[in-house]
DNA sequence: TTTGCGATTCGG
DNA sequence: CGAATCGCAAAG
């Protein structure tokens, strides 16, 4: 059931809202939609329910030491996508953020819809790869784009480190819908699962 | 050119 | 905990 009082629709998307600071936009891109045309033709959505931040002075960025061909996007215009290759298998999304020249980036976690639980599952899920870096996310005409969606409330979302890396691991960075059930991670999210260590925002 | 490893996931 | 699997970027 909804809670009246603290979700709200957020009625637009422009693109000086991405161009905020990368931990301050990244809980605010919970609720909203991602939308994706597939190859077949098929249009699917489904909200973000958790993210990651990361920005220019941090150690675990692919922007740290500068600019390279990979993540080249990120020091392009906000609002657009971010699609890198790992560990041989998997394409990550991420949204970019900051002024351009300046790189930043949210990394999309995980969708509130089965198979989509993790960076790697998700972008699995909707074939999602390397074709779609660059891709603008404000554009509806784009074959992936965002759209407005519910806007949580700061006891809504919970915070924690971020997943995966061995550097600047201490960072509260990574955010997600409380207690939803699609967050990433082995029992982690899900009804019933031991409660995750985290802390509310403010 | 070579080399070590990574913003992951899955199985044992 | 380790394998899978390969592009990227730092080192030589």
């Amino acid at each position: 059931m909804l809670d009246y009082l603290t979700v709200k629709v957020r009625k637009k998307l422009n693109r000086d809202f991405f161009a905020g600071p990368t931990v301050d936009v990244a809980p605010k891109l919970l609720g909203m939609s991602l939308v994706r045309t597939l190859p077949s033709g098929q249009v699917v959505r489904a909200p973000i329910v958790e993210v990651e931040a990361y920005t220019q002075d941090d150690p675990a960025c692919h922007a740290y030491r500068g600019i390279t061909e990979r993540c080249r996007v990120m020091f392009g215009p906000p609002g657009f996508a971010y699609v890198y290759f790992i560990y041989g298998m998997y394409y990550c999304l991420n949204v970019v953020t900051e002024c351009e020249g300046t790189p930043g980036a949210v990394l999309i976690r995980a969708l509130g819809i089965t198979g989509a639980e993790g960076p790697g599952k998700l972008c699995r899920h909707w074939q999602i790869d390397k074709s779609l870096n660059g891709a603008d996310l404000l554009d509806q005409s784009s074959l992936l784009y965002l759209e407005p969606g519910t806007e949580y409330g700061c006891d809504q979302i919970s915070v924690t480190e971020r997943i995966g890396i061995n550097v600047a691991r201490e960072r509260p960075w990574r955010f997600f819908v409380t207690g939803h059930a699609h967050v990433s991670g082995r029992k982690r999210g899900t009804a019933g699962a031991k409660r995750e260590k985290a802390v509310l925002l403010q």
